[in-house]
DNA sequence: AATGAATGAGAATTCATTCAT
DNA sequence: TATGAATGAATTCTCATTCAT
């Protein structure tokens, strides 16, 4: 399954062919539908296992006590630095979440965006519970502060896994904590208005 | 061409058939390869024709003469502005490069990436253009900077353009200009360090 | 049409495609169909007319008076020195009679074949009217005898003109007399018994 | 397969169309592509199989020993006999080899002349063998005369097994061994001098 | 559980021919 | 006469899926 999600995150899903998958996995063309009901659901299966993973990241880095201007960049930085971890360590995962998923068939679609709806209702609840701690400044546009700090990381996430080619084996010079601190930073001055 | 386009941005390149297209210009298919070698030079045409149409956008807000703190964000937020409300009157252009371009063929994909490979040039011109004349302290994480600030502005693009589900349809309830304002105080704010 | 009959000979008949012709000839698609009621008409009348062509120079070689031994070889070395002559400066006809002829569409290669009975219907009077003027032996196998330097004449030129791979421009190093000639011994030994 | 030559033998490579083959085998069209790669490859590889039976037909009439004069006539006429005989069976096969070959794609127009030439060198090594035993006298012009005496032997071959109308169901009157003495008759005093 | 041969509904593309101008 | 855009039927090939073993 694991070898599945490189080969859509390297090809995409509509240049993966069910051949290419059981090749190198080594099984036969019959073994696969033993196993997955489609193609298609294949895809989504792995989109929506990959999507718990992501989720437990971002919950373990719920705000839970109020705290100074510093604690709480420190806190975006330590959560996006695990976040950017995550993702390098779920490289194909990601290049399908954030990339290649928009490609394929309707419901696999459905699956990346459900996704993305999560993650950004998580931030959505950290931003809230930022505001309830009294430690950001309650704004009548916040909605549209979180849209453009989740467009933020996701862009940035995207750029930093995979480069301005968007190349599965794109390796950046910075690491993880770096963009995570810098991006951050952004975010920081961003919501703080 | 334009129906090509239309249809490539909301089912795909993959999931659009040369059938559909010829069906939806009411001619027959051998007509489509009279104009056109196939269809994946069809797709490549309309994002080099896109490139085109977006660069003329950018170079247009290019940053001539110094001024103030404030000028600098009103001019880009006036080069948002204009980026954004070409975008919205460009949709299914912007959907072939910001979505669905990535599910194509090898070659599509690279017509997609040399298009975004140019505007993040186009940025980075424009922000080393600001250091030369003061307007931006010079810093030497400038390019890791300019990443984010296009990340940040592709990521929001996209949202705002096509919102969470990455609807071609999605209607945006802010105008461009005040996306465009609250992304520049965003950019402002973050490459100011 | 020559240039027609040219890219046959190169190409073959299924792979010289109309817009070939015409682009070979620079007029336009239409103009072709008003010359030619249709691709396979073009072929045949370039085969009738080749055969044409060809069977004026047997005919002029026809034996009209007895003659010793050595008039006869002379005689037929002088005719097929007129054929070898002919068919090298009708490389592109001999290469569709002889070759190329044979894939195509039913009613070209019924055409081809035509001109081949025509063909080995003159050496058989030829032959006839040496036996008549006592200048071979009357045997019953004459037709035998016939097919079998019908079958060498054909062979050697094909071999002469195209050499072992078929090759449209294959230049032999033997000239067209000493080849005839050497043929025509082959014959006369094989026709004497 | 042998079925697909039968096809090609008859319609000609280009007039044979995949369906025919599967129809003629009463498969689907996609268990055509399971067994061969496409068309082109399935014509090469059935030539590359009846290059392999036909040389091992020439192999075996190998000269090894000198002999009278007497015996070389009656060894070619052997070989010559085992030849036509083969050709006899193998009609299909030698359909796609003599004539309808050479109107295919250029990779199958390859295969057909490799083996042509590979039939050429055998007996070229057969003529060679008998001047070394001192049956045939040293001449120079020996590759001349084996070029003339193999294209005897396929015009005679290719006109015995389909007629002057290339006829794959053709029947000539006369039996293998006679053709096959005749044929030998020409070539003996042809190679003679 | 596993195989691998078989399927068939399309897919892109080709190309001889037609036709309005 | 000549054009070139348009046609559509035909063709090769693909590939997710099925099924007998």
């Amino acid at each position: 399954m694991s070898l599945a999600l490189e080969l859509f995150a390297r090809k995409g899903y509509h240049n993966t062919k069910v051949s290419d998958v059981v090749k190198s996995a080594g099984v036969s063309q019959g073994t696969f539908y033993w196993y997955f009901e489609s193609k298609e659901k294949l895809a989504i299966q792995l989109i929506e296992d990959g999507k718990e993973k992501l989720n437990k990241v971002i919950e373990q880095g719920y705000r839970k006590h109020a705290g100074s201007v510093d604690d709480m960049v420190r806190s975006s930085a330590r959560l996006l630095t695990d976040l950017f971890e995550f993702a390098d360590q779920n490289r194909y995962l990601m290049a399908l979440l954030l990339i290649k998923g928009q490609g394929a068939d309707p419901l696999v679609r459905d699956a990346v965006s459900q996704t993305w709806l999560t993650f950004e209702e998580a931030f959505k609840n950290n931003v809230n519970r930022a505001i309830e701690l009294q430690m950001l400044p309650s704004t009548i546009d916040l909605s549209l502060r979180v849209t453009i700090l989740v467009s933020l990381i996701t862009g940035v996430l995207t750029k930093w896994l995979f480069g301005p080619m968007h190349d599965v084996d794109y390796k950046s010079t910075y690491p993880p904590s770096e963009i995570a601190e810098e991006t951050a930073r952004f975010e920081f001055r961003g919501l703080m208005g």
